[in-house]
DNA sequence: CTGTTAGCGCTTTCAA
DNA sequence: TTGAAAGCGCTAACAG
């Protein structure tokens, strides 16, 4: 509780220094000195403290984390990558959780700031221009995760590029009529979400590509959760012309869709194939085939990325994509029968 | 980024301490020279740093929090509740994951350090003998959510309470085979969660002040999860006299009993009434009744305790019982026919 | 009311 | 190799 590194000096009979550096290893004490002021340590039961040494070094041994809805299942998982990682190298986390458009401005102009931490994390939210100037000023290491803008480094996967393999996957079961569950403009656009408008452009840019006119009508778009995909989805498949397949932006719009089905009574997937995106827990478990990107290795990997800059690397503003694949299981088949 | 109090001090004319004052809102200072004091800081656009602020006072204006298991929705509930408030009064919420024994040991020995830390808040762990003793030497504020231990200040709900009250609500509904589904000795002993544990006491009270014997197979217990729940339940859904009602210690291994019914064919609730505990999000979603306690306000309350205790208010070491209600949905109804 | 001064506990030159 | 000393930026106690 009380012991210093000058009570430790004192008992050792040494330079305060002297201590110092045993306690950074450094090279420069003899065995016997060290040994010395090891034993003393251990008797006074020392601690260097925390908040002293950061002083002094300037730095916080903290790495801020800025979070949206911490209750999605995707940003737990990268938050748990996050986690792992930080404490693997002696970083403390803190995090930021983000439920208001508010919020989301006072953290992102508040928390990146070099006495609070020394290095950020941004899950999911891509920073505005102007966002990213005051970023950039503040020469404080940032790394996006689940988004990317071309000034910042971060971790991601090609969500174009997903859109398009779900779409494509459901185009090879032989689908023509299918449906897209988005999160709406609206919404997205007040975090600046990216995710779903891009595997929204991935679906699109496949169907045309197979000659596929995309319609209106197969595109419903609402606040992220099980509850909105559910309403929408229940529209969609009330249509007189339903689909046989719906593309859900995220494993948990896709359990809405699930549902509206039960409603519904409608088979899956004999009548209606769903193919979700995340690979969430749930996922596995209600059999549901879906996108599956490395939600925990990209908080894993976005922490070494952060880590390594504050060491000293050179910020590279590439973003770094991550692999997605599918991961099929029972909620997708050919349709019932051929259709043009 | 860095002009620090002295550029202020200078630049306004004023000596260093009367910056300080007008930072700390100190009403020593005269008008004008506050408003000097002020623009200065507004043209030199200064920000006092937050590690020598915290160096100077001793202070680290984080609260630590250990948690087992970010995963469970009833985890982060408690953690937004606490995020929520913690932030609300600028202190940072750094947090601890805590997902295997060893992690454990060495976060509850390593996070609680005055250097480290103004407070420390331990979700759903109680500490042992010894790690209490621990804990009281730091002299930290240390805080329980959702565990109690009589040395020290917690929130909590009355488990066994709360798991009669369910059983009860079983009873009443003219149940008399029921089962309860909860986590294996073996593995809450691991962390040291007693939750479960306090709430199948509350079961077998319950049952016995109605006069009915306990039945072994009617009572399983196994690792925390969904898919643990449904192959006990499974089994105990496949016994010859199979019970009428399962009582869940979690809405998560209600899901898992959920899923058994549906595995064999069993409907709820006319075959079979299932009731959870905790309300998650997906308990509402999925239409179980369930025994809801105040996830979020938990986490606020506990945030809310150890802000007062480090702001010096005396550690009374007594547990706060939050209020729990069954909340009555589509998973339960009185059993199919009447039985002794 | 306000300026000055003495640390907080550690890291890091700089000499020795 | 080691000791001594100079801060890091801020707060708080002490004179004025």
């Amino acid at each position: 509780m009380g012991a210093t590194i000058r009570d430790v000096a004192r008992a050792a009979s040494v330079g305060l220094g002297t201590v110092s550096r045993v306690l950074n290893n450094s090279p420069l004490v003899s065995q016997a000195t060290r040994q010395r002021v090891l034993d003393v340590i251990a008797e006074l039961n020392y601690t260097p403290s925390r908040i002293a040494r950061n002083f002094a070094l300037g730095k916080t041994l903290t790495v801020a984390t800025i979070a949206p809805f911490f209750t999605r299942p995707s940003v737990i998982e990268r938050l748990r990558g996050i986690e792992a990682t930080l404490a693997g190298h002696g970083y403390n986390l803190v995090v930021f959780n983000i439920e208001t458009p508010e919020r989301r401005e006072s953290c992102l102009h508040d928390v990146p700031r070099a006495d609070r931490c020394d290095g950020v994390l941004i899950i999911s939210l891509a920073p505005r221009g102007d966002e990213v100037e005051a970023l950039l000023v503040t020469g404080l290491p940032v790394v996006l995760i689940d988004a990317s803008v071309s000034e910042l480094p971060g971790i991601s996967i090609d969500d174009v590029a997903a859109g398009e393999l779900a779409t494509r996957y459901l185009l090879d079961l032989g689908h023509r009529r299918i449906g897209f569950i988005g999160d709406s403009h609206e919404y997205t656009a007040t975090f600046n979400f990216t995710s779903s408008w891009d595997r929204h452009q991935g679906f699109r840019h496949m169907l045309r590509t197979t000659a596929i006119h995309p319609r209106p009508e197969y595109e419903r778009f609402g606040v992220y959760g099980r509850f909105e995909a559910r309403v929408l989805a229940r529209e969609m498949l009330q249509l007189p012309e339903p689909p046989t397949a719906i593309f859900a932006a995220s494993d948990t719009q896709a359990l809405g869709v699930l549902e509206a089905t039960r409603d519904l009574g409608i088979e899956v997937p004999a009548m209606l194939s769903i193919i979700g995106f995340d690979d969430i827990d749930a996922a596995e478990y209600l059999g549901l085939t879906t996108v599956r990107q490395p939600l925990f290795e990209s908080g894993a990997r976005g922490a070494e990325l952060v880590l390594s800059l504050i060491a000293g690397a050179t910020p590279e503003p590439a973003t770094e994509r991550l692999p997605v694949e599918i991961v099929v299981r029972r909620s997708t088949a050919p349709p019932a029968k051929a259709q043009s």
